[in-house]
DNA sequence: ATAAACTAAACAAACGTTTGATTTATTCAA
DNA sequence: TTGAATAAATCAAACGTTTGTTTAGTTTAT
C-alpha cells in the first residue's frame, strides 16, 4: 500500500500550491517557470526552493495535498447499507462528475502526467495508481454486490465501464468550449453552463450504466 | 471552412516530424528541446529552424501532416448506402478505435494541446476544432439517418455520445498499463495486448451504443 | 538572542535561434 | 561531358534569454 507523506503545509505554502496548480493546468509543468509562479503568488522566487526544495517537490506536494482530499468519498458511498446497488452506481456517477468538474485544474494536471511517457517522479505515479485503483475497486465492489443480489448482469467488464465513466467526464471537461459552441450556450455564464452540463452528463451516464449493468428496468 | 496549408515536406523534414512527434508525445512540447529532436533525428540543431522556421512552426507542420491523414475516413463510411445505420455506427466505432490506437503519439499530443489553457497557435486550434467538428457531424449524420428510418430513439445527445466514444477510447489508451496490470496481461507482447484491448473495447462500445441509440435488439 | 521568513543578486546550465563558413547538388553554357 | 556558377544543405560556434537553484545578507517573529 501507499505511504502518504504526512507533511503539513502552512498558509504560504498552500498559497504557492494553489497558484502552481492553476499555472501547471494552463501551461503544463515544463511550460510554467518558477518565476511565473513567484510573480502570480507575489513572493520571491527563492521561496519555492526554500519551502519545497525544488520545482519537482512542489508538484509532488500538490499531488499529495489534492490526493488525500479525494480519497475519502468512495468509502462512505459503498458502506451505506440503505442504498440498492443501482442507487450506489448513480451516486458514484454524480460523485465522479462533481469531483472531476470541481477540481478541473488538478485533474488537468493529472491527465497531463498520465500522458507523460517517462514518469516525472515515483511519488506522483504511485499516487495516480492509488487513485485509479480506488476508483476501480469502488465500482467493482458495487457491481459485485448487484450481481450477488441478482439485479446486475454477470458479463460486466468493470475496468472498461470505469473507463467509460471517467473517460466521458474527462472528454466533456476538456472539450467544454466546443460543447458550448455547438449547443449554442455561449450566452450562459460559466456557472450556469457547468450546471447544465453536469445535469446532462449525469443523465447520459446513468442511462448508459443502467442499460449496461442492469438486466431490465429496475428501481 | 478551414484552409489547409498545402505545403509539401521532403524526406528529411518528414523524418524530423516523426522524431518530434515521438518526443512531444513522451515529454510534451515544452519538455522537448530542439537539441533532443536534433540528436534523435541525427541532424544539426539549426536544421529545424532552417526547414520549419521555428519550434512552433514544427509542431504546426506536424499537425498539418497528421490532420489530413485522418479526415478522409468518415466520409466513405457515411456515403455507403449498403449499410444500415446501426452497421454504420459499429464501423464508426471500430474506425475510431483503429485511428486513435494506431496514432497514439499524435493523439497524445492533441490531447495535451486540448488541455492547454492558452492556445499555442491559431493554426493548431483550428485544426483540432475541424477534426472534432467532422467527428461529431459524422456521428450526427448517421444517428439522424437511423431516426428517420424509425430504428433509433429520438432523444439522443450526439455530442455526449461522441464524448463517450472518444473519451472511453482515450481513457483506455492513457491507462493501458493499468489495464494490463489489473487484468494480469503482462505476459502478452504489446501487439497481442493491443489486439485483445481493441476487441474488448469494440464489444464494450458497441454494446453501449446499441443500448443507447436503438429501440430494441435489431439486426 | 535565536530562529524563521524573506529578499536581491548571482550562478551555471539549458534554451531557441542566428551567423558565417563549408560541403554537397543542381544548373547550364561551352 | 565537362567545368565553372549558382543554389541547397549542413555544420560548429556563438548569440542573448530564460531556466532552476543557491548564496549571502536583511527583516521579522519568537
Amino acid at each position: 500500500m501507499l505511504i502518504v507523506n504526512k507533511m503539513e503545509y502552512n498558509a504560504k505554502q498552500l498559497q504557492i500550491i494553489n497558484v502552481a496548480e492553476r499555472l501547471f493546468a494552463g501551461k503544463g509543468f515544463s511550460g510554467t517557470s518558477i518565476r511565473d509562479i513567484a510573480h502570480e503568488a507575489d513572493i520571491n522566487v527563492s521561496m519555492i526552493s526554500y519551502y519545497f526544495g525544488s520545482k519537482e517537490k512542489l508538484i509532488e506536494a500538490l499531488f499529495e495535498v489534492r490526493s488525500v482530499e479525494s480519497t475519502t468519498r468512495l468509502e462512505t458511498i459503498i458502506a451505506n447499507d440503505d442504498l440498492t446497488p443501482i442507487q450506489k452506481v448513480f451516486i458514484l456517477i454524480d460523485s465522479a462528475i462533481d469531483r472531476l468538474m470541481g477540481n478541473q485544474s488538478f485533474h488537468n494536471i493529472m491527465l497531463r502526467e498520465q500522458l507523460s511517457g517517462e514518469d516525472r517522479t515515483q511519488v506522483i505515479s504511485d499516487l495516480i495508481f492509488d487513485l485509479k485503483l480506488k476508483n476501480w475497486k469502488g465500482l467493482d465492489t458495487i457491481i459485485k454486490e448487484g450481481q450477488n443480489n441478482g439485479h446486475f448482469r454477470e458479463d460486466i467488464d468493470v475496468l472498461l465501464l470505469s473507463a467509460t465513466l471517467y473517460g466521458t467526464v474527462n472528454q466533456v471537461i476538456t472539450t467544454q468550449s466546443f460543447f458550448r459552441k455547438i449547443n449554442n450556450l455561449e450566452h450562459l455564464t460559466q456557472e450556469e453552463f457547468e450546471k447544465d452540463l453536469k445535469l446532462k452528463l449525469s443523465k447520459h451516464l446513468k442511462s448508459i450504466f443502467k442499460a449496461t449493468v442492469a438486466y431490465e428496468t429496475i428501481e
